[in-house]
RNA sequence: UCGGGGAUCGUCUAAUAGGCAAGACAGCGGCCUUUGGAGCCGCCGAUCCAGGUUCGAGUCCUGGUCCCCGAGCCA
């Protein structure tokens, strides 16, 4: 690697050119990714995720560890577990050796809480949950002593080893450092260090019983691990002097960096494990890879591929302030990606049939068409044209309103690689008046979609061949809630969920080349947008298509502008 | 009310000793086009407020205002 010019580092990789240069830890760089097993990652996580390995793989030597924060069994599972390592390396990253687990600690920790007790800096209380809550005092006034402050050491060590031995129940006790209750930060009032949960842990078994609190839990792992620098979100800015507090009074050599940033936020969506629970237990959405969910796993499944988050994330930055990113700004890599990496291919979503009227019934004949006309070497392909044809729907307007370039009566347009055409009749349900077939002309001479006598014309649509085309399943996804901010004012975001997320397409026709699409395989629907195979819904005999997102639509803006002029 | 943070175009991020407020997204306009896509060109548009220091302040000082986080035996 060179060493370009650097642009202008974030506030963090600032700081650890400034203790690089100030060798402030001995030249090592290490990160770590923490997560807690108990949900699926989502693009905020990625954010983390970036910005962890990142400044571990620009940095000589830096490495970023994978840690599992398991220190709840009530919340965590597995099958998380799985999904995040998952989802880590699917965007890119790699651990390699460095998989650590907060539990693979706990003889450690249990140790060193014996320390504590020792020093007099922790002491087991037996006051409930809620008599802890309301000796702890409010945000404007100090909390008082706990009656069980004062236990001696001898007293404590022995009720702490009976915590661990299951001698009691569940809330009885608990482990608490000892260090000012009248302190204005509330995380320094005497916080819990242990509590008792006679519950399995999904990897330590039943060999534990009582289990550590984060904040105790996670700065010593973060030492342990060698960490250089501790990166999290704002809210546990607060939290640092105990984190501090932590290490310092145990005397430790390996004293990582604590530095929050804000967290990520996204126009349109929620970003918390928790709602995104809540919309999965309560059937909003499919899964937690639904491809309408923020997750990874959704994101994936939508036709998302990690570069693009990966440069979304770089984009966005790192600060301290916190911000809603707009979803447009994440579209827009979406978009630039997919652009340069999508083979085009035509697919009629809403098919209107039509039939060229001079175009002989027996006859069918192969077109040339670009694969991908940002990318030469993509090549091209062929595709069959026939007498009777599917187009959109949406691109025939009986009465044509201004600026609409497409097929209308006795107007001529260009079909995509195959001929000019001209709308010579319109064939109409008697009962219904719906338009269901349109009778067209074509003319030979424009072969290939030029004409020799230079005519132009306004427009080109796009069609498949009805005999030769597939039939789909497509899928068309759009945001998740209707409102920026979902809850605005309060209100519960289950409110603007989008009713109009999913919309079922199953009379899709697409050019016969797709057959036998690989799931997660991605085209642009050439004038519609990007599409993906599903990879949980698909089979080789009926192929289910995802909208990733939609080509930008200029059309769609003038007719939005055209109805709120009339208005 | 106490403690901890934060305020720069509509949105996000820059401005590295106090020295022309820059880029991206969005929007608007134009060019080009066998995708009303892509691309190209242009326009619009900001330093929370009030004082102060200085030749010069987004940056330093003083005083305000507004927003976010915090009272789990969650992380």
């Amino acid at each position: 690697m060179s060493d370009p010019p650097s642009p202008s580092l974030d506030f963090i990789r600032a700081k650890v050119a400034e203790d690089l240069k100030t060798n402030k830890h001995q030249g090592r760089v290490v990160t770590r990714f923490p997560p807690e097993p108990n949900g699926y990652l989502h693009i905020g996580h990625a954010k983390s995720i970036c910005l962890n390995f990142g400044i571990a793989a620009e940095n000589e030597g830096g490495v970023c560890n994978l840690r599992f924060d398991d220190t709840n069994p009530i919340k965590e599972e597995a099958e998380y577990e799985e999904s995040i390592k998952r989802d880590v390396r699917w965007l890119g990253f790699d651990w390699e050796d460095r998989l650590f687990y907060a539990s693979d600690y706990f003889d450690q920790l249990y140790q060193y809480a014996v320390q504590l007790i020792q020093k007099g800096k922790a002491y087991v209380c037996s006051l409930s949950a809620q008599d802890i809550r309301e000796y702890r005092g409010t945000l404007s006034e100090p909390g008082k002593d706990s009656p069980y402050r004062t236990r001696s050491v001898e007293e404590n060590l022995k009720l702490f080893e009976g915590m661990r031995a299951g001698e009691f129940e569940d809330g009885s006790h608990v482990l608490r450092a000892k260090i000012d209750m009248a302190s204005p930060n509330l995380n320094m009032r005497d916080p819990t260090l242990y509590r008792i949960r006679q519950v399995p842990h999904h990897r330590t078994g039943d060999k534990w019983l009582i289990y550590p609190m984060y904040d105790y839990a996670h700065s010593l792992s973060d030492s342990l691990e060698g960490i250089t620098h501790s990166l999290c979100t704002l809210e546990f800015e607060d939290h640092r002097p105990l984190y501090d507090w932590v290490l310092d009074e145990l005397n430790l050599d390996s004293h990582p960096q604590q530095i929050e940033f804000a967290r990520l936020n996204i126009s349109y969506t929620v970003l918390s494990k928790r709602k995104l629970l809540e919309l999965v237990k309560e059937g909003h959405v499919s899964g937690w890879d639904d491809p309408r969910m923020p997750t990874l796993s959704g994101l994936r499944r939508r036709g998302y591929t990690p570069e693009v988050i990966r440069n979304f994330c770089e984009q966005i930055g790192v600060a301290k302030r916190d911000t809603v990113i707009s979803v447009a700004l994440l579209e827009h890599h979406l978009r630039d990606d997919l652009n340069r990496h999508s083979p085009r291919v035509m697919a009629v979503l809403r098919p209107l049939r039509v039939v060229i009227e001079n175009y002989p019934e027996d006859q069918e004949e192969e077109l040339e068409a670009v694969n991908n006309p940002e990318d030469p070497a993509a090549g091209s392909r062929k595709v069959p044209f026939s007498r009777v044809l599917y187009i959109e729907q949406e691109d025939f307007r009986e009465d044509p309103p201004k600026k609409f370039y497409r097929l209308a009566p006795g107007r001529e347009v260009r079909l995509r690689y195959a001929y000019f055409v001209k709308c010579v009749d319109v064939v109409k349900d008697e009962k219904t008046g719906e338009v269901v077939e349109l009778r067209c002309t074509y003319d030979p001479a424009t072969k290939g979609g030029s004409s020799p006598d230079g005519r132009k014309v306004k427009a080109t649509i796009h069609w498949v061949s009805a005999a030769h085309s597939l039939q789909v399943e497509v899928r068309l996804y759009d945001r998740l809630f209707v409102k920026e901010n979902p809850e605005e004012g309060g209100a519960d975001f289950r409110d603007s969920l989008n009713p109009d997320s999913l919309v079922t397409l199953t009379s899709c026709r697409v050019e016969p080349s797709l057959k036998g699409a690989q799931p997660g395989s991605r085209y642009q629907f050439e004038r519609q947008g990007y599409f993906c195979v599903d990879s949980v819904d698909s089979t080789p005999e009926a192929p289910v298509f995802n909208r990733t997102v939609t080509l930008r639509d200029s059309w769609a803006k003038i007719e939005k502008q055209n109805q709120q002029s009339k208005k």
